[in-house]
DNA sequence: TTTATGTTGTAAATCGTTTTTCGGGAGGAG
DNA sequence: CTCCTCCCGAAAAACGATTTACAACATAAA
């Protein structure tokens, strides 16, 4: 029988045509199928799914976003991977968008607003139903995103008087609580190892810091010492700030890398940590936890992080036309045994 | 003028009809201008570009790609974000994409074969041109990836007799190497911590221990402890062991959660790394190399993993048809101070 | 001037779905 | 028996881009 044969390439998949031609019913008819629109006990029902099955139809996700014209997919550009912050951001947000029928797509500016912008750019013309962006240093996100009407949120480092919503910690408050703690355990010199100017984060925490300074009624010593973003980098100017200061009681290292820099600097130069010196570091890191005696940590609550920003999207994306806002979240506190009382020292 | 006005939702983004509209031209010229299939230095050129920046006009992905049917997105499921060597590879990979105008969506099976096998499924929904895929624990990702024609390479974990291409270290080869590198140094009493049966990869790796024991001449003690893949387990499975079992020389772990817990715990214990006893794991991490004494690693070269690995893909998405083959990568021996020899310790 | 050739933009077909429209048949009420 | 719903599937339109076919026009060659 001459009948018309599937005229279909052989290397691509079979579309929904196909399954129609093989069921012996119309396009429109086996998409309500696939879609759940009709019940699914019957012989047509049965022959669809058996169709779908032996030729191995999947939907194809474009075709069908096209024509309904929505995605379910949320782009979310982080500065890079490697920092388990934003990792463990990225994994809470995928488990979000699980239980909501929604998809994460994670790209990394690695700290280039040149990259950036083309992922943001690029995320857009997928159609994106909304996007999370953790801007890179000197980023120009906040000029593109305004100008669009893709929903976006700002994660963690939140862009000043943005008009776009943003969720972050409580950077300031956490260091201010951090700082009283020390000043409590009766530590009188400390030094205090930030990023550098530039980032709103890390001038956020340094903040922080000083009004606590400033609040305290006894005089005590508070040296500050930007260290750079690199490990090496930290590493080198704290051996310098050590080489040529008296002994500190306390380091508190703003932001990760620097955390790990001091520790290793503080062992190798003979520090017994929670005796000697107290050591405390904003973010925690696995290392932290378990090593010996383990390290204090001001612990940004990913988790809830993830929570209230997913909400914030998913209601911009809904139609929410209220006025922008930035949430501010507040970190706990692991006080590990890296933190030593002077009593303790004394004793 | 009763000119039709434009009918688009006023939520919408513009279309190309409207670029053609707004310019004075067809959808399709607008389509040439925009990819560059004709030169743009005339009035139309001109016109057509002034039409696109001024209505912010963005190519619908989704619709190109279903037209020219192909979509230079390459997918890629791993395990999860949190482990430094995945999101690594998923940053050398990015990197590798970059330059090749494709583009990597990244997620992640959170170690559930249920969760792997929705996303590998979603993936080809999309008709990605190709995907990774570094298999979860128990992973059912190769019948499902056997069945499909889009081309699929397997990472670092390689299930055994698999007719995929797959890209890894050489586990077996590296473990040997260290183990030698234990005895030459006169280390007799050997602890080797491992995650437990049923991985591929670290199974390749105890063969390559116990070979290596096996051909060295002199008589040693080697334990083999498995740990659980949790930090926490791991560092109670080595606690009972040290309460149990006299000192060993050296322990080495065959994976990165068991090396942090049995840095921990020797620290704890007072051992000095490198002279009371040696450490080395299977895996860098950032904190091993600048603890004091640094702890010595066997490396993964990633980048050149993501290099042979997107080479093979690409390969493969141009329609190489060769037999599928296995790739090892060798590893490299990071020998840090943690590797002390015996008679640095009893000096 | 005529014919061949090349250029360039419009119109229409197409990708694989979903959704709307439409028509035919079944079933119930009058 | 007729009329009116109701249901259900086929047919067709639509999503937004690309690509092919084609017509119009210009240019060059004869």
């Amino acid at each position: 029988m001459p009948e018309k044969a599937a005229k279909r390439q052989p290397g691509s998949r079979p579309s929904i045509r196909d399954v129609a031609r093989k069921a012996g019913v119309s396009p429109g008819c086996v998409s309500n199928v696939i879609n759940g629109r009709r019940k699914l006990d019957d012989p047509i029902g049965r022959a669809v799914l058996e169709a779908v099955n032996e030729l191995g139809y999947r939907r194809n996700t474009m075709a069908s976003n096209l024509r309904r014209s929505q995605s379910r997919i949320i782009g979310l550009v982080i500065p890079n991977f490697e920092n388990p912050f934003f990792a463990e951001l990225v994994a809470k947000l995928e488990q979000r968008a699980e239980t909501t029928n929604y998809r994460i797509v994670a790209t990394s500016s690695r700290e280039d607003p040149e990259t950036e912008a083309r992922e943001i750019d690029e995320l857009v013309g997928w159609r994106v139903a909304g996007v999370f962006v953790i801007p890179s240093l000197s980023s120009r996100a906040l000029n593109l995103v305004s100008a669009s009407e893709t929903p976006f949120v700002f994660l963690d480092r939140i862009p000043q008087n943005a008009a776009i919503d943003g969720v972050g910690v409580n950077n300031a408050e956490a260091c201010a609580l951090l700082m009283r703690h020390l000043f409590e355990a009766g530590h009188s010199r400390i030094l205090v190892a930030y990023l550098g100017d530039g980032i709103a984060n890390v001038a956020e925490r340094l903040d922080g810091v000083r009004n606590a300074v400033a609040e305290h009624e006894q005089p005590v010593t508070v040296d500050y010492l930007p260290t750079g973003d690199s490990i090496e980098g930290a590493r080198a100017a704290l051996d310098a700030y050590f080489d040529h200061n008296p002994k500190p009681d306390a380091v508190f290292c703003l932001f990760n890398t620097a955390t790990l820099a001091a520790y290793g600097l503080l062992q190798q130069r003979g520090f017994v940590l929670g005796k000697d010196m107290a050591l405390a570091g904003f973010d925690d890191s696995a290392w932290m936890a378990h090593v010996h005696p383990p390290v204090a940590a001001i612990v940004q609550p990913i988790e809830e992080i993830a929570k209230v920003a997913w909400e914030r999207l998913l209601a911009r994306i809904e139609g929410d036309t209220s006025a922008p806002e930035t949430i501010r979240i507040n970190c706990r506190l692991e006080a590990r045994e890296s933190l030593a009382s002077v009593e303790t020292q004394a004793g």
